[in-house]
DNA sequence: CCAATGATTGTTTAA
DNA sequence: TTAAACAATCATTGG
């Protein structure tokens, strides 16, 4: 597939950019999200999607590993701030900072994240094969025995403890 | 008291 | 391809 490689049209600022639904970015995604997050806790409010027992979460972008560290950071140097926001901005703006070759092991830490993501995803796929009733959605979360593993076949390794590889790319 | 919101960017997915 | 929603975090606020 020959895409506009070339060209970099793909600006991506946000969506808010030409389609926009009279509020900016946020607004719509929040609510379903948040209804979807309630729902999920205890209120049975849920509005969108549905409630899966084991559903894997997106792997963190590299901008979130390095937000993980930076919040830390954030907040040794500033304990007094508070609200999610500051980090927020002040996290996004020193990203901007960064140069490719410092994202470059948030990124790799997010690559590898990802890895694991395509692997739960595979598990997780396979468990929705088994559910095909279109009656209710009403399944029951069985009950993952972790003693008896099933093992899965030889392409994928269940549960592999990542080492850190030291490996220092010069610049 | 509980739930939602705010802000950042990147990734992931569906159409 | 494009648009959009969702990933974490946590104090504050509103119902």
């Amino acid at each position: 597939m020959k895409v506009t490689k070339g060209k970099g049209v793909l600006k991506k600022e946000r969506k808010e950019v030409l389609k926009p639904v009279e509020d900016r970015t946020l607004g719509k995604r929040k609510a379903a999200l948040k209804a979807v997050k309630s729902s999920n806790k205890r209120t049975k409010n849920a509005i969108p999607a549905k409630k899966d027992p084991n559903k894997p979460k997106r792997p963190p972008s590299a901008f979130f590993v390095f937000l993980e560290e930076f919040r830390k950071v954030y907040k040794q140097e500033h304990p007094n701030i508070k609200a999610v926001s500051a980090v927020g901005k002040a996290g996004g703006e020193k990203w901007k900072s960064l140069t490719d070759s410092e994202k470059a092991p948030y990124e790799a830490k997010a690559a590898k994240r990802k890895s694991e993501y395509e692997k739960l995803m595979i598990a997780y796929n396979k468990k929705q094969e088994s559910t095909d009733d279109d009656d209710d959605g009403e399944e029951e979360e069985e009950q993952e025995s972790e003693k008896s593993k099933p093992e899965l076949h030889d392409d994928y390794e269940e549960e592999e403890e990542e080492d850190e590889e030291d490996d220092e790319d010069e610049d």
